[in-house]
DNA sequence: CTGAAAGCGCTTACAG
DNA sequence: CTGAAAGCGCTTACAG
């Protein structure tokens, strides 16, 4: 028999059973590594069988009928390519690995619209998510529609029995604020994107604020930038009647746009405008000058979801886990010491 | 009847032909959209039964009983988060998010075993699969042991019927030795990791290799680094009997790594090397100087490849397509004018 | 240690 | 336009 195309017909375990004389059952023990179920002699019999004809199971089947999926959703918000972010896309690579080694299956959505997130949930009967992001608004439906164990990352919600693997934002602030003031800094500037809308910028200036007070320094509210675009942005910076020596953008992302606005302009960095971070990625070190950021550890924070998450899959009454991870100040050379 | 967590029961098909009073045929083709098969009654009626009940299919039985999962996979090479590479996590955000417009899921799988492919594609009877990173010397076998569409990015497979979107890396070559010429540059280097397992690479060096010999320029052997790490390119960049004053380096993110480590050793940049890179990612535009480089777009790379597989996806027979685009120069400033 | 029966939630292919 | 029957490829829950 000559076959051009090699058949890649599914092989099925009544395939197996069949050319090994035994049940199908006996082959889904076997599959299952059911090993004190079956004699040795059919399990070797068996997984040579298994070997030979290259079966793989049918985890839709399985699936269906063991109500096990073996899927894992990862939730992003976002629809117009959140992995262009280096943020999203590290935290997302890390997550990936850690549920794929644990031969798990991920699935990836962009979510632009609350309520497709339980029809994802539901349709794949995914067995537990992880969320990427800031979806603190709808976490308490959320939970409702979905008992399975949901991990969210950088949520501030205060409904309880979120699980919920963050960092201490306010410190970060409080950090930034204090290497200002070491330097010299007094006048100065917080510029964010969102700030209404994202809990995590607020605790960043909520640290600022504090952190400078102690100082006694105060943050007037015209301080408070909120960014839209970089250049408007740039343009209250710079035109403040009290020429502003430094800038706290807790975005490493933001804040590497910002300088580049401002070289554009022609002021010296840091000389003319000091810069502090957030986040730590690598742009930062490869700018010049080379950030002064916040550090926070993205690989250590998908660790622990994905850790958590397979420990709420294995014991359904596990406490509910909160987790605040460190930050500290990773100083470099984008503040100017004034004095 | 009082409940405190809501129920999420699975709703299912038989629950609304129950409550609708009708046969599950009936409820299944309305949630296919079926209506011209069935009366404008009885859609009206299970319609607003599916809604108020709150019903979502269930993936894996539709995909069980009707051979078709909705789901694509997306191959990536490499067990290290490959998506701290942003060239990977910019063109896998267009992909997902282009496959989730069209209603399908993806899976992503990062690949450190050719003999996983067929593992992940059968299990779940993906429908297709998009590659991204080079799998050249496994594409033989994964085309025999998997009969969907696969597309492939970035291949330079001799073999036959593989569907590719690539990029004229030869003619990026080019351009970065004429733009060099032009600038009056003579003395270069070639500078890249995995030249022996790359075409991708390959290709660009012989295009870089050609276009100075065009100009009557030889570039010695000796001058085509592998780079392992920066700290022994940037040795061998600097210790060459003859001065060197300009270094392809054929992919961003490494250009961005030699220049760090340059600047680190006390050199000026442009003035005393000049960089040519790779992709045009958007470091390349902060990093100072700004870096010249030959633009792709990874963007229309993406919109070709699902395009493309949802094609062969309708039609079974559609041709093989090779897609080859389009490549420019970008000269910002990390290249010094000698003449 | 083994297997026959039933079922997971859908769709296909008919018959009417 | 509608539905009864069979089946997709597994696992669960029994019985032996």
């Amino acid at each position: 028999m000559l076959s051009l195309t090699k058949e890649v017909s599914m092989v099925t375990l009544k395939d197996i059973a069949r050319e090994a004389g035994v049940s199908t059952m006996t082959v889904s023990r076997v599959i299952n590594q059911k090993y004190s179920e079956v004699s040795d002699e059919n399990i070797e019999k068996i997984q040579a069988i298994i070997k030979k004809l290259g079966y793989i199971p049918n985890s839709s089947a399985r699936s269906l009928s063991s109500k096990s999926s073996k899927i894992i959703s990862i939730m992003i918000p976002g629809s117009n390519n959140p992995l262009e972010t280096p943020y999203n896309s590290t935290i997302l690579g890390y997550v990936l690995q850690l549920i794929q080694d644990q031969g798990y299956n991920a699935m990836v959505h962009f979510i632009d619209e609350y309520s497709k997130i339980t029809e994802h949930l539901h349709s794949w009967h995914a067995e537990g998510a992880i969320f990427l992001g800031v979806f603190d608004s709808d976490i308490q439906q959320i939970k409702e529609n979905n008992q399975i164990p949901l991990i969210f990352t950088d949520s501030y919600s205060s409904i309880r029995q979120v699980i919920n693997i963050g960092i201490d934002d306010y410190k970060g602030g409080l950090l930034a604020a204090e290497h200002f003031v070491i330097n010299g800094h007094k006048e100065l500037a917080f510029v964010a994107p969102a700030i209404r809308h994202s809990q995590v910028m607020q605790q960043r200036m909520d640290g600022f604020i504090d952190g400078l007070k102690k100082a006694g320094i105060f943050l007037p509210p015209e301080r408070i930038i909120e960014k839209i675009d970089v250049e408007s942005a740039a343009d209250m910076v710079c035109n403040f009647s009290k020429k502003i020596t430094g800038v706290f953008v807790p975005a490493d992302q933001h804040a590497v746009e910002l300088m580049d606005c401002l070289k554009k302009r022609g002021y010296q960095l840091p000389k003319d405008y000091s810069i502090i971070g957030f986040d730590d990625l690598p742009i930062s070190q490869y700018i010049t000058p080379r950030l002064t950021t916040i550090k926070q550890n993205i690989k250590q924070k998908a660790q622990y979801a994905v850790d958590i998450l397979f420990q709420h899959l294995k014991d359904k009454n596990m406490p509910t886990q909160n987790i605040v991870l460190n930050v500290e100040l990773v100083p470099r050379e984008s503040v100017y010491k004034l004095n």
